[in-house]
RNA sequence: GUGAAUGUAGCUCAGCUGGUUAGAGCGUCGGAUUGUGGAUCCGAAGGUCGUGGGUUCAAGCCCCAUCUUUCACCCCA
């Protein structure tokens, strides 16, 4: 029976130039890691349900690919649920196993099983995959990639700053301007304190979150909704639309939040940070925004987020301080901090922008045309060496009309055509042809190296 | 998860109020005196009109279901 081809919702192929282009990115950023002393590791795609349900809140639990037990899994279910129609106690009982939804959850699992082979603080990075049963939309994937750093074990604030500093080379050398924004939980926590509802964090972060996007009216309709009364509503709008530069935000969020010990620690927080990137020194702007919140509910100190500054397509990097996510996996007084880098949107973005370096997409510099066996021999021969020079050659595998094989050549953007037939047989010469230019001359393997290396 | 739009050759799309063998451009493959690509000319292949039902003498076009993609919400990279 034949089946027609397809792949699964919200996933992808990538052909050779997209590829090409993802590892540009991935490279950039891996390099950029590297640099700052940050080492990669790896784990597995699929996780124990155990360890990833309840970390990502509700929405996150709904969100998560599980995976159906293997061999008689029906046996162990409890029939009568099927009856109730209750799926989340039948799915936990059909699926132990599921996707991982990020890679800090896992990481912090990583870092509790491991904890004696690790030196603290750990500052490692990871790049792969990750899955989230979303429904796809534009720069929106079921299947994408994360690219994250986080550092370990370390309260110090350096580390905050050290990230900031790597996000900035990133967008440096991918090329993209970017605004980097950051706030801080604690201030949020404050605020939510200051204006008589500490209880309603999540609902407040939330509202307030939107406020780009949909307004201040509507932020108050929401908040309104959720049960914050008139005159708590009335103190936040001074601060969701404080404007102005970081030393003046500051300034009015501590008088405001005077009263407020988690709010001013906050506040100090930020100030540290900045103090510590210092006024000149990034190519990106970084600005404090009270209405960032985001959704993941373990950050607990500073978070970020970067927006392209040319393209409109949701945050392409995001991240933050979690003071206890190793907590749950029983490994407490361990704070971490992060960030994740949306190579999938990174690249919907240098896409449009089309700043790809020509020297990323290269592939075969030299192509030999085929004339035949004892012509190839002579081919394989000069490949060799070149190859060992570090030139990456390609012979022709069939002898084909020339036509054919030059298309071949200039179908898959190879620069240079190698030609030997009878002719430079007995002259023991190369005809080299530049394919942008057209022009051919005769030389030597070595002149040959030297030209296009 | 909620609401909406979409689906015709590999790609981008035509296809009139339902009416004979469903078209174009691009791409692919082959050719234009056998050692030369990107231009031009000639020719060919390629579609169970997303899938499954239904209405009709007749369906790419109408109805229902389902899937895909896209958009908004939710949430997020």
């Amino acid at each position: 029976m034949k089946t027609k081809p397809a792949i699964p919702k919200g996933t992808r192929d990538f052909m050779p130039v997209e590829t090409a282009k993802r590892n540009y990115i991935f490279n950039t950023i891996n390099d950029v890691f590297h640099l700052f002393g940050f080492q990669e590791i790896e784990t597995p795609a699929m996780e124990n349900l155990s360890t990833l349900m309840g970390k990502y809140g509700e929405e996150g639990d709904k969100l998560l690919f599980k995976i159906l037990n293997s061999g008689d899994f029906t046996s162990k279910a409890d029939k009568s649920l099927w009856e109730s129609g209750d799926t989340t106690r039948l799915a936990a009982q059909l699926c132990e196993k599921g996707l991982r939804y990020d890679l800090t959850v896992p990481f912090a699992r990583f870092v509790v099983m491991h904890r004696n082979e690790i030196t603290f603080p750990f500052k490692r990075c990871q790049i792969q995959p990750v899955w989230r049963a979303d429904r796809p939309q534009k720069g929106r994937y079921r299947e994408f990639y994360q690219c994250d750093a986080d550092i370990i074990g370390s309260d110090s604030l350096m580390n905050e700053t050290e990230l900031i500093l790597m996000i900035d080379e990133v967008f440096a050398r991918l090329g993209i301007r970017v605004a980097i924004k950051m706030n801080n939980r604690k201030i949020l926590s404050g605020i939510a304190e200051t204006i008589g509802y500490p209880d309603k964090l999540t609902d407040i972060t939330v509202a307030i979150d939107k406020f780009d996007k949909i307004g201040l009216d509507n932020v108050n309709a929401e908040l309104s909704s959720k049960g914050v009364d008139d005159n708590a509503i009335a103190m936040l709008r001074p601060i969701i639309t404080l404007q102005g530069d970081n030393d003046g935000k500051l300034a009015t969020l501590r008088k405001t939040l005077a009263a407020s010990e988690t709010g001013m620690k906050g506040i100090e927080e930020l100030e540290t940070i900045l103090g510590l990137v210092g006024k000149d020194n990034l190519r990106a702007t970084l600005d404090i925004d009270l209405t960032l919140a985001r959704g993941l509910n373990y950050y607990t100190g500073a978070i970020f987020e970067v927006k392209a500054a040319d393209v409109a397509i949701g945050s392409i990097t995001g991240g933050g301080r979690y003071d206890n996510l190793t907590g749950v996996f029983g490994m407490d007084g361990v704070s971490g901090v992060g960030i994740s880098f949306g190579a999938d949107r990174i690249y919907d973005v240098l896409n449009q922008l089309d700043l790809y370096p020509e020297q990323s997409l290269r592939t075969t510099r030299i192509m030999f045309v085929n004339f035949g066996e004892k012509e190839m021999k002579a081919a394989m021969g000069y490949a060799a060496g070149l190859r060992n020079a570090g030139i990456s050659t390609e012979l022709y595998p069939e002898c084909a009309k020339m036509k054919k094989q030059m298309g071949y050549a200039d179908a898959k953007g190879i620069p240079f055509v190698a030609i030997v037939g009878e002719n430079e047989l007995a002259s023991g010469t190369i005809t080299l042809k530049d394919m942008a230019s057209g022009e051919q001359k005769q030389v030597t393997i070595d002149e040959l190296t030297e030209i296009i290396k």
